[in-house]
DNA sequence: CATACTCTTTGCTCTAGCGCAAAGAGTATG
DNA sequence: CATACTCTTTGCGCTAGAGCAAAGAGTATG
């Protein structure tokens, strides 16, 4: 696999040190040489692809990256707390995050994983508005932030980039949709193994004969409505069938048709 | 409660024998008569305090009705179809909707309901794109429709327009969020309080002493991802309570603080 | 007004899967 | 290298609630 697709996330590099959140200057702050402009253009270009910035002129997109900057989260970095004011825009470049909403009794579930060319943040009118929801990052991941404020300035001169963000939206909704039909009427079994065939796609990483996706039990189980226990008794019973290999919070994927098969029993 | 805000749902008009489905002849179509502008002036005014129209000019909000077809819906009338290729975009202007959702094993799940000032209708870019939901008419209703084509014309030309269509899109993203979590982490008692709190404002008729929900026990199972039978038996058991009154398609609600105690409960 | 619906209640059974507990397995940290 | 984690597996018991069936209650239709 060369080049990603717009809506696939690449190969995550996979370094389990957490690095140094480091935090690059402001770019719309530096003054303009030369050679910063060569750089903007080449993001630019890069950046261009997503889908959040498909349609936009190169001058556009070289505006709206001199207006954020860049930020590298390391592996369990939390993003931003449900509850925390809502100050970002975040495009996610590279790695993945989840996004999280914690329940009454404590119980926490994950209501999405975002890869890169996804965007997080509300852009609501209410400039006090709240997270309903908090965001982690599952793997070493890269961004660009802008502040609320100055991505709506872009909005309301862009109305390309907002069609594009209702695109995104819709696309987050109708996901969550079908996640919801499927805890309201499926059982266990299958709501796990239709969303193993759908993370192959989304989280997941190609090795020689398997594929591999990099969450633990306890995520599989807040993202498909049960608990750790039941996934691993489920993960446990699919290895014995030669479907996956259950590795710490890691499942390999071997049988792709075999989790098909699976996810439309009874 | 006199004039509806914004975001609330104004309680809808029962009439329980259907209507005909009397489709108006094309607003657009017509020849702009005097008396024709003025009612169209009326009713861009009762518009225009719909979210999807807020911040819109009076001219703008009269052009945009001009685009469209008013309908009636009769109870029971299906609007569109799950797999129905995507041609209007329809605003309600009174009564109610559902949107449901078929699963594999033909079960269906509602994934919201839908009153005055709501949009249905994905806009998005492939002009051959299919519905994943289907949407009925809970209630005798009218709505205005557009073709989709056309309202994404208004949507290029009134950037304020799609930011209204967004934030809509975001709410709905974030209830039915808020019923993932629910339905993956709560019991079903828990669960069907909760949503009673909420309908109370949404769908919820106010009488006297109590609020009237008109909503079956299937279609209250279809909401909370459980089966009309527990339903029944919670309801039956709340009004031993003297909290609601279960009646044929419809629950009164007497006691709105015992509600939400139970909601909290455990 | 009788018939045929659909919606609802309620009793009974049964099981999917939750929730502990305790042991095993990997992974970091001093 | 030993200690302390965290993550995972697995056994066991238990119950919330699904899934019938059958009767009761409202509502339409001829």
């Amino acid at each position: 696999m060369g080049q990603p697709a717009v809506n696939s996330i690449p190969f995550a590099f996979e370094d389990k040190r957490p690095r140094p959140y480091m935090v690059s200057p402001a770019i719309a702050e530096r003054s303009t040489s030369n050679d910063f402009s060569h750089i903007s253009r080449r993001r630019a270009a890069s950046v261009q692809h997503f889908e959040a910035f498909s349609d936009l002129s190169m001058a556009d997109c070289i505006a709206l990256i001199a207006g954020a900057q860049e930020r590298q989260f390391g592996r369990r970095h939390t993003v931003f707390l449900e509850g925390d004011p809502v100050r970002h825009v975040v495009l996610l470049l590279s790695g993945s995050l989840k996004v999280t909403q914690l329940g009454a009794n404590g119980q926490e579930v994950i209501l999405r994983l975002t890869g890169p060319g996804d965007v997080l943040g509300r852009v609501g009118r209410q400039p006090d508005a709240e997270h309903f929801s908090s965001a982690q990052a599952l793997q070493p991941s890269s961004a660009l932030v802008w502040e609320t404020q100055r991505f709506e300035a872009f909005l309301e001169r862009l109305p390309i980039l907002r069609r594009n963000m209702t695109l995104l939206l819709e696309r987050h909704l109708n996901e969550l949709e079908i996640r919801f039909r499927e805890v309201s009427t499926e059982r266990v079994a299958s709501r796990l193994s239709s969303l193993l065939v759908r993370l192959l796609g989304q989280v997941g990483r190609r090795a020689e004969s398997h594929v591999e996706i990099a969450l633990s039990r306890r995520e599989l189980a807040q993202l498909t409505g049960t608990t750790l226990f039941t996934v691993s008794r489920l993960l446990c019973q699919w290895e014995a069938q030669g479907i996956v290999s259950a590795r710490r919070e890691t499942v390999l994927v071997h049988n792709v048709p075999g989790l098909q098969e699976l996810s439309r029993e009874e």
